[in-house]
DNA sequence: AAAAAACTGTGTCATATGACACACTAACAA
DNA sequence: TTGTTAGTGTGTCATATGACACAGTTTTTT
């Protein structure tokens, strides 16, 4: 819990009781490798935090090929938004790489957060907003950079991801084929 | 103004005095074809909300060559996230496709609607959360489809970009180049 | 009205990529 | 332990793509 406490304060300082209810409505969960969170045509009822492993969040494009979407690390706070506020099912799925822990706050517990009082829902929308950030930086990079900078972003910024996950998923993630993400490292290697 | 009002009530109602005190923060502005709206090395400090025209919002890649990030059309509210947000400066660049008419709401007037009372924080929040849906179905996108498919999703939700805006845009925008667009629109008039 | 600039559509060509195939190693289950 | 499955690294080959070039058209500027 610590883990989960020490990101939330990572986006402003709060008192012991917003935190302590916070926390109180936030529960663990785990994970063996191969087991799936999401399913397809499931609707995603929850706010994921990974403390421990990498979940693989995936899809199926057109020609019914996987494609990896996200390597969830740990540290990371995920969900499948569209399914999330809409709660309307999604096609995609998320399965553990290895063994997972993560902590879970359920759709009707963010509300009642939200609904606490104006500090936390203003600590939520200050979130919010961050994620928001966030993703917009990721459209960004997508258009912007060659499978071979994002492979070496992903470096940079996650090592332990290219390190524990297996270059097929990697490969997908950034958007080229296995063989060819083994002639970018070759190419990088030699260099 | 009617526009902006009926965007707003798509999210939800609002008492004649709410809608009043947010729509009173919002003021007009225009540019002429060409215009820059956000030049490099500027910090962003406003949301805007296009109601005639095209915004073209481009980056540079590490090799200098411009890369589309999106097209702002008609009924579409917009801003750079992270320079919004943080305050800081942005690389990219926004310019006229053509005449534009827009709204803009300073980011000093968005905190204080944030802070006006219960309901404008939570429609706020609520349209902070539905933007951050729609991103995230961008980056899906964005990894599970094709140039094709890409190129067929734009002709299917917003026709009108395809028929105003230069080959060469939105060949970048659809992560390819023009040539290659060319040969696509060819495959797809032949069948 | 004339000149300049921007844009379109298409052809040629070199090359980076994806698909396929296969040997080898690591991880896992019986 | 042994057999099975999953993953890695590399070679060959067809092809889709990007880069370049150019002619024709439209738009903009003076």
């Amino acid at each position: 819990m610590e883990m989960l406490r020490a990101y939330f304060n990572g986006f402003g300082a709060l008192s012991e009781a917003n935190m302590d209810f916070l926390l109180g409505h936030i529960h663990e969960g785990s994970l063996s490798k191969k087991q799936k969170l999401i399913q397809a045509n499931q609707t995603v009822g929850s706010i994921y935090f990974v403390t421990e492993g990498f979940l693989h969040y995936y899809t199926h494009n057109d020609f019914g090929n996987q494609v990896t979407l996200k390597i969830i690390a740990p540290n990371f706070c995920w969900t499948i938004m569209d399914s999330f506020f809409h709660q309307r099912p999604t096609l995609d799925e998320c399965q553990a790489l290895s063994d997972v822990r993560f902590h879970e706050l359920k759709k009707s517990d963010f509300l009642k957060i939200k609904a606490k009082n104006v500090i936390l829902s203003n600590f939520i929308q200050n979130i919010t907003e961050q994620i928001l950030s966030a993703k917009a930086l990721e459209v960004r990079k997508q258009l912007s950079m060659s499978a071979e900078e994002r492979y070496l972003d992903i470096l940079n910024t996650n090592p332990k991801i290219v390190r524990e996950v297996p270059v097929s998923i990697l490969a997908s993630l950034i958007g080229t084929s296995r063989e060819t993400l083994h002639r970018i490292r070759r190419r990088l290697s030699a260099a």
